[in-house]
DNA sequence: CAGCCTCGAGTTCT
DNA sequence: CTCGAGGCTG
């Protein structure tokens, strides 16, 4: 019996070790020694054999990709990055990649290489290795949190379960794109459409969709491919983007089919010419090449802004085809800060999966520019896959009598004269019906005050029925006036009613966002609730008060002035605080703002700091809600002083209120600042 | 004052 | 996602 369970589990670690070995071999160097059907074999002996003896478990078994593991087990399929997914910054043009190139060049004085990878169309992915082991997957989400899709990625071939070679780091996260070869998209879609199904739009879609499929064995059939690109982590052991990629084929990743490393323009615009011509020759599709610069240094210096890495750019490939539909008619919309937009209704046509009925032509410029007369033709395409823009009119046929689009002078709503400032023309009537029920939608809508249940068709309803006038009219509002409205019975009146009275423990931030103050949004409304703690206080606040919050000027500080001094304006509020809305900030907002040592605070450095560099010490203070300026200025409310300080010092100790701080003093605000935090 | 970055505002469809 | 405006840096 003894002899028995060894033997069992020798068997079962012997089986464990080769599928993982043919498994690399197979994917990763394209020979293999063994057939797929031995492979099938193998696995699914090892199966039987785990599933009577469970007691010989391993998460880390080539079972668990293909999906035989009890879905039940997960956790939340919600994930926080812990190194923020950044997108990338895309370009069309190789003037552009020309002035991008030279701008990172003017701030590293060392000389550059850069890496041209193939960009591939598929679906962004953060792989987790705990001690060498795949513990999550998560999608791109947002950039900071996604979802767990770590089953489904799993049944993964060219994604190791666990790393090939030892002394992998304790936490590493690896980024990579998920797609659906070509030829396997086809032959999904011929399935689908024998069986009656719609047939997928793309590889990507196809792709996407995959991922989030409940069953793991159905992703498994699908076979999804994965290249890696990038790694996160601590004390890596490389430091340049190319070394990164020759790991992660160490390691047993897939990675880009064809890497470049070079250092010229005329290096990296052969590398996309190339590809430009040939990608339709690749098994899978790609939408551009991605450039990197390739040390790990240069781009640290480089860094990163709120959106993308300054060292890396996309340089995508023109969309294939445009579609061409044609002009029906044009509607002039009134938004709730006035803004005309216009835009074009037109012959429905499916584009890249979704049916296009109407698309926006952003303002009279750009109408004049690209040169749109009545009746056109237009050849659209997709900005990013979803919106629909107009790229061009097909001249040729245009009609010989076809009137030129002369931009409205009234408003089409109250008819008042349009004022035009810069490219925008505007609706000077603040009581124009138009803009006052877009105002309302604005009120209720998700990011501001969240009413569910009453959306942009329901505030119309109810505003030509003349039951919602204005947004205070919210809150009176009588179910038996609802219950006339298309649709709604009993139980929805029950529930609008409840989700209006809830909306009145919105936060003040919230509040002050609903309202619509043209300029201030989420952000401004924050910083603003942050610094005045209640309505009152930001009224009486005078210009110097406003614009000393960074981000907010002169433009800003004059729209809230002007916006608080309406007399309708003024009125709702008063309303509104009759009804209990919030219009100071919580306990938590105000502490928060009194005690932080960094949060709120603007720093300057000045010399070189001893226990960090002046990048690190950037992020620290970013990280806890401070800002770091660069030269002298009076919103600045600490300057840090390091060896060899220079002259910046002298500017700031002439301005009383700006503090002086050493290193030393500098490291106990981080460290109180990420205690309070 | 140019150039960069961030924010606000408007938009599409499932 | 995209465009333009506003704010800030150098």
């Amino acid at each position: 019996m003894k002899n028995d369970r060894k033997y069992i589990k020798e068997k079962i670690s012997q089986l464990r070790k080769k599928l993982l070995e043919y498994n690399y071999q197979y994917y990763t160097m394209d020979t293999s020694e063994v057939s797929d059907y031995n492979f099938d074999k193998k696995l699914r002996e090892l199966f039987l054999l785990e599933k009577e003896h469970p007691e010989f478990y391993d998460p880390s078994s080539p079972t668990i990709r293909i999906g035989v593991e009890d879905p039940t087990h997960y956790s939340s399929i919600y994930y926080y990055h812990k190194y923020k997914m950044y997108s990338l910054q895309n370009t069309y043009s190789k003037k552009e990649l020309m002035t991008w190139k030279k701008r990172i060049q003017k701030s590293i004085s060392s000389s550059l290489s850069f890496v041209c990878e193939l960009k591939y169309d598929g679906v962004s992915i953060n792989l987790i290795y705990k001690n060498g082991f795949l513990t999550h997957a998560v999608t791109r989400g947002n950039g900071k949190k996604g979802e767990n899709v770590i089953e489904n990625v799993r049944t993964i071939q060219s994604i190791p379960i666990k790393l090939i070679g030892e002394n992998h780091p304790a936490y590493i996260e690896i980024r990579g794109e998920i797609f659906l070869p070509i030829k396997k998209f086809l032959e999904i879609n011929a399935k689908r459409t024998i069986s009656g199904k719609n047939p997928y739009a793309n590889p990507r879609n196809t792709a996407s969709s995959t991922l989030k499929i409940q069953n793991s064995k159905e992703v498994y059939k699908r076979t999804l491919s994965c290249i890696v690109y990038s790694v996160m982590g601590n004390n890596l052991p490389f430091d340049t983007q190319y070394q990164a990629l020759q790991t992660l084929r160490n390691w047993g990743f897939e990675i880009s089919e064809k890497v470049l490393l070079c250092k010229t323009y005329k290096e990296i615009f052969h590398f996309l010419d190339y590809w430009s011509q040939w990608k339709h020759q690749l098994p899978y599709q790609i939408d551009g090449i991605v450039i990197k610069v390739n040390e790990h240094h240069n781009q640290s210096i480089l860094g990163y802004t709120n959106k993308y890495p300054r060292w890396a750019i996309a340089y995508k490939f023109r969309p294939k085809k445009l579609s061409e539909t044609k002009l029906l008619n044009l509607k002039f919309q009134v938004g709730r800060t006035g803004i005309i937009t216009p835009v074009a209704e037109v012959i429905p046509k499916k584009i890249s999966g979704t049916i296009v009925k109407r698309v926006t032509l952003y303002n009279d410029h750009f109408i004049q520019k690209i040169g749109i007369h009545y009746g056109d033709a237009l050849l659209l395409e997709k900005g990013g896959d979803i919106i629909p823009k107009v790229a061009k009119v097909n001249i040729k046929k245009r009609l010989i009598n076809a009137s030129p689009i002369y931009f409205l002078t009234t408003c089409p709503s109250c008819r008042s004269h349009l004022i035009k400032k810069n490219e925008l023309f505007y609706c000077p009537n603040h009581l124009c019906p138009s803009q006052n029920m877009r105002k309302i939608q604005h009120f209720v809508s998700e990011r501001a005050m969240n009413i569910k249940g009453i959306g942009n068709e329901m505030v119309k309803k109810l505003y030509q029925k003349g039951f919602l006038c204005s947004i205070s009219d919210l809150y009176q509002l009588k179910k038996e006036k609802l219950l006339q409205i298309d649709g709604v019975k009993e139980k929805l009146a029950d529930s609008l009613i409840k989700n209006i009275e809830n909306s009145k423990d919105n936060s003040y931030q919230r509040v002050l966002y609903a309202l619509g103050i043209p300029h201030v949004g989420e952000y401004i409304s924050k910083k603003l609730t942050e610094k005045f703690l209640n309505l009152n206080s930001l009224i009486q606040a005078d210009e110097p008060q406003l614009t000393s919050i960074p981000g907010i000027g002169k433009k800003i500080s004059e729209s809230i002035k002007t916006y608080f001094s309406i007399n309708e304006n003024k009125k709702l509020v008063e309303i509104l605080m009759k009804h209990g809305l919030n219009f100071s900030s919580s306990y938590k907002n105000i502490v928060k703002n009194q005690f932080s040592p960094i949060e709120g605070k603007s720093f300057l450095f000045t010399g070189r700091l001893s226990s960090m560099t002046r990048n690190k010490a950037k992020k620290l203070v970013e990280l806890l809600g401070g800002r770091v300026f660069h030269t002298v200025n009076n919103k600045i409310h600490f300057i840090v002083v390091g060896k060899n300080f220079g002259s910046k010092l002298e500017k700031c100790m002439k301005k009383n209120h700006i503090k002086i701080l050493t290193e030393e003093i500098f490291i106990k605000l981080i460290e109180q600042g990420k205690k309070e935090k």
